[in-house]
DNA sequence: CGGTCCCGATACGGCACCGTATTGCTAGCC
DNA sequence: GGCTAGCAATACGGTGCCGTATCGGGACCG
């Protein structure tokens, strides 16, 4: 809204980030890639520092509005909702927005303003898919654990290079799929 | 060994990995680090590119040395083992190497041999780690699906942005290890 | 038609880095 | 002592990137 004219430099900018993480955002690489020169723009932002500070709001915000869409117990059950997030960033994984998510957890190593984005990226994650678990019966302190274990296996799973192929990953992301969701446990 | 001279370049190398990730190991900047110039660089290694390779094989070499060596059931029991491990990669976490470990599989998503090293380190550990749930009286496949767990939940515990301090942290950890090393399951 | 405002293109200086070539110091050997 | 081999320091050209300054052209308005 704001920059509404920038969103393009934003979005070539996520492209980047998923491709070659924060080093690889450069004003002059993202001006080659939408085929224009960089003149334009330092007209719509201060520098480079203030195009990933966009990027980390939009990220930041998107994330959270798109955690609480999905955990909306509209019409499916807390376990069908968790099996669906399951499948979303593994199964059919979407490629660009998992790197996305792993360039910006690389990228909090090193920058504050990251580690916040992402911290407050995770507290709405955890919160809300702690809810689902507690939809399923758990208590408060047994649900907030069951969904730690959720998102480090949704992160864990995506850093893991098999050799066995991809029929070989599928078997082991039902089977801990599975185990995730287990009724009593 | 080949290289023993070299060994400070590396080391170096894998300093500057666990800072900033693979696009701040430079020549020039780890020289800097090592109060010397670049000018004895070039003469160890071909280029850059030389280092990163010798760093990758370093780091692939020791790893699975490593998993060897954490795994052997010497005196411990299996379950105990699992339980060091985990450990030793969570609670008393070697941030450097845990950086490191992060780093790699960064910098795997774009560059092959990278990603051969990483696959390479992960099929001995998840072997490993198989064969110690094996030992706690599991199936094969029960066995294999346990190890991607265990695996995914110590790489996806490091990416976590915790707000609520190392006291939740530390006790998620204790909780999920438990749930990881349940006896029935 | 002339003015001005917006916006991208071009041009520039500066810096950090790569890899090579050359120099200079030190040590061992005759 | 003088010679040479080995190694690090210095110097250099090239490249890619940042951020600024300047230019030019089209739209809109009087």
């Amino acid at each position: 809204m704001t920059e509404s004219k920038g969103d393009v430099w934003v979005a070539a900018g996520f492209a980047e980030l998923a491709h070659s993480g924060v080093d690889g955002v450069r004003v002059e690489v993202l001006a080659k890639n939408l085929g224009v020169t960089k003149g334009g723009f330092y007209r719509r932002f201060r520098d480079r520092a203030a195009l990933l500070e966009a990027m980390l709001a939009r990220w930041r915000d998107g994330r959270i509005a798109a955690i609480e869409k999905q955990t909306a117990l509209d019409g499916a059950s807390a376990r069908e909702r968790l099996k669906a997030i399951i499948t979303l960033y593994s199964e059919r994984m979407n490629t660009e927005a998992m790197a996305v998510e792993l360039a910006i957890r690389q990228w909090a190593r090193t920058d504050d303003a990251a580690a916040a984005a992402a911290a407050s990226v995770d507290a709405a994650r955890l919160k809300q898919v702690g809810q689902l678990y507690c939809a399923t019966g758990l208590s408060s302190d047994e649900a907030d654990a069951q969904a730690f274990l959720f998102y480090c296996f949704i992160f864990g799973q995506s850093l893991l290079f098999l050799e066995r192929g991809p029929r070989k990953r599928a078997q082991l992301l039902a089977q801990s799929a599975d185990k995730l969701l287990a009724e009593g446990q």
